[in-house]
DNA sequence: GCTTTTTTGTCACCTGGGTGACACATAAAG
DNA sequence: CTTTATGTGTCACCCAGGTGACAAAAAAGC
């Protein structure tokens, strides 16, 4: 039988979350909080569902990962006690990226965002969520290109590195995506963290496959086979 | 000659970073930003340094980048026109992590992470940022680590993933730093993207170099030595 | 305690990508 | 239009780290 940890005011200001709040504010935040117990394996919640609540991990190691094209795991982070996770929540629309599950027996926290935001700041949610998502909002893409990297081959690498350079810097052509950027291959190495040579190689490769080509100095990119042959889900529209 | 480009509240709401806010908002800002001009190869600012200011790249392309242990240079991510960059700057006390510099010639604008704030969000800057500290906070040691790892050899990476571990499961012991969890050697190679053998492997010659130790299956690690075999400089205290 | 399962340690072997070197193409500078 | 610098393409060679296989050691179940 398990017990049910204690959740009072003294407890949760201990957790440097939330050492600069105050007391009326945890309290607030406490009864909005549905306290779960979570059975080490279980899945919290799966990357790409929609995210509609915030998390504070209780007690116990939580764990987020993503499962890679060739079916790797990554594991991304291990989530100690006394932090928040799910934090995809606070912007608007956007899904998880990680999977999260019990790594350990937890006890785990959780409440909407909304509540959370206007506990501490208030502020309107929408207001506070469309500033995260305008600041933050990059560094995700960046995290997210990273994590992935982390097994992939080059070759996928190189995709997903020109996929987020054509959101970034895109135009439609008629050929498809132009880069309104002039790039060497050196450039796209340190980007990739590889060495000048194999990129150029993979380029000559991938351009032979007709994923990209080259105008000048300036690339045209196919997204759709970009996404391929990063071995990401092809998107529909 | 260069000309300065016009900066008005029409052109800056057609940036999509800017959609959401109201005329007056963006005047607000307008009125507090310094514009520059920044030559390409330019630094605007370098890692390591306090953040003070938060930057919109007007027009050009901005590059973030860090320099690894062995000087390679690693490129984080280019910065398109419209993008807000330098968000350390919103979060208290908190360091540059890359270094930014003009990747071609580039108009910049900053303000002060408070204008900032107080402009779009009407709550005092301290609580947001504290606020912004304790939820994503955590993803930029993630953002760290992965953007570290990138031209690391294996042991370093290990070295480096250990550090976080210390950093947040860690308690100090009469040996080192205790993990308080039970690592396998595949979770760890998970975490470092790497196979299971050579994780056991460079366990094992860290060992023998007394980076750590184990104790069962308990990590006990020497967070100075870890910080030196990571190739990162040494903290003073 | 004994048995089963999970981890660890260590091989031998293979491969993706790093390195250096150099010719060729393209762009900038004059 | 030349010259010089910078980027591209392609080698041959090497090495860190992946893979598979298996024995020894620890944990977990019973």
């Amino acid at each position: 039988m398990v017990r049910t940890p204690t959740l009072n005011v003294a407890t949760v200001r201990r957790l440097k979350a939330f050492a600069w709040a105050t007391d009326r504010q945890v309290e607030r935040l406490l009864s909005h909080m549905r306290l779960q117990y979570v059975e080490k394996r279980t899945v919290l919640f799966n990357e790409g569902v929609p995210s509609d609540s915030l998390y504070l991990l209780v007690s116990g190691v939580a764990k987020l990962s993503l499962r890679s094209p060739d079916d790797e795991r990554v594991l991304v982070s291990l989530v100690a006690p006394g932090e928040l996770f799910g934090i995809t929540s606070l912007m608007p629309g956007m899904q998880r990226a990680f999977r999260s599950e019990a790594f350990s027996d937890c006890w785990v926290g959780a409440v909407r965002p909304e509540v959370f935001v206007t506990t501490f700041l208030d502020c309107p949610f929408a207001e506070f969520s469309a500033m995260m998502e305008g600041t933050v909002g990059r560094w995700f893409a960046l995290l997210y290109r990273y994590t992935h990297f982390q097994s992939s081959s080059l070759r996928q690498k190189l995709a997903l590195a020109l996929l987020e350079l054509a959101q970034k810097f895109g135009v439609r052509d008629a050929r498809g995506t132009l880069l309104i950027l002039k790039l060497t291959h050196e450039d796209l190495a340190d980007l990739v963290g590889a060495s000048r040579q194999k990129v150029t190689e993979h380029m000559k490769e991938l351009e032979r496959q007709q994923v990209l080509l080259r105008d000048r100095r300036r690339l045209i990119v196919h997204p759709d086979r970009l996404r391929e042959t990063a071995g990401l889900p092809v998107e529909e529209k």
